[in-house]
DNA sequence: ATATCTGCAAATAATTTGCAGAATG
DNA sequence: CATTCTGCAAATTATTTGCAGATAT
């Protein structure tokens, strides 16, 4: 009954590879992730954890480990709670939202900032290594009345 | 001494057309964030105004109410700090930062993303009234070494 | 006058941390 | 067994709010 998606033991192989342990909490907390599809906020995964919740920190603690490794993605929608996602894609998987202002619905968009702009913008500062943080807010379809 | 910069008068003559009082420490705000350069956070606002400085709720609060009529801008910088920074042109003066994610330098960029691909966002979802969020990343030329 | 502020202190909320015992590789 | 977690409780940090007295218009 314990059926895990391919992706946790996936997930869990690569905790390991870092050192890292594969415990309860770490294995929820990947599963519940890769059953959402927008990013979700820390209190909200904690309160999906099934029964056999663990604490408040670890979660705190498991999502800063998870990010550094670079397993999920951090984002912010300007209301001062961080959300994660999974990084599905070990290279990128890099997209961005479109965020309704009244209902807070989450469409995942595809377009992207233009890389040659970007380049641009990082040699014209002599800058190296950037990247963009992007989302963009408005009104959606059911909430135009 | 008290040579008050034009726009600080500007801005207060706003407040009164939306019949919110000038006071003191609004004045200071005004004064100071007009001699900013880049976002500055609150608790730096606080730290910057001179000997009689205000309140701190009082300086959230004259932010939060700057906000809402639209005569600063806030910024997510991605480290959970709200940062404020006064709208020049009361259209827009629409701007984006890169910001270095080792000395934490700031530099104001004039690029922006593409509006026919926002419009196309905005057309290809139903939204209306779309803005975004951007902001860069990336190490500075100092930081390189 | 009167509606709008402000200081102060207390309340929320998000996130972090120390520590000793528990679980993983 | 050694290292890496976890729960728990307490500490931080950002931001908000109630209220009574102060101030701008």
């Amino acid at each position: 009954m314990k059926r895990q998606s391919q992706q946790v033991n996936r997930l869990a192989g690569q905790l390991r590879e870092q050192s890292r342990k594969v415990t309860g909490p770490r294995r929820a907390i990947l599963e519940l992730l890769s059953q959402q599809r927008h990013p979700v906020s820390i209190r909200r995964i904690h309160g999906l954890m099934s029964d056999s919740s663990c604490d408040l920190a670890t979660v705190y603690r498991s999502m800063k480990m998870l990010d550094r490794l670079g397993m999920v993605k951090r984002f912010d929608f300007g209301d001062g709670v961080a959300r994660y996602e999974l990084n599905r894609h070990a290279d990128g998987g890099h997209h961005h939202h479109l965020i309704c202002t009244a209902c807070a619905k989450v469409v995942e968009i595809e377009e992207c900032f233009p890389s040659e702009l970007e380049e641009k913008i990082a040699a014209g500062n002599g800058f190296t290594r950037i990247t963009h943080k992007l989302e963009f807010f408005g009104v959606c379809p059911k909430c135009q009345e």
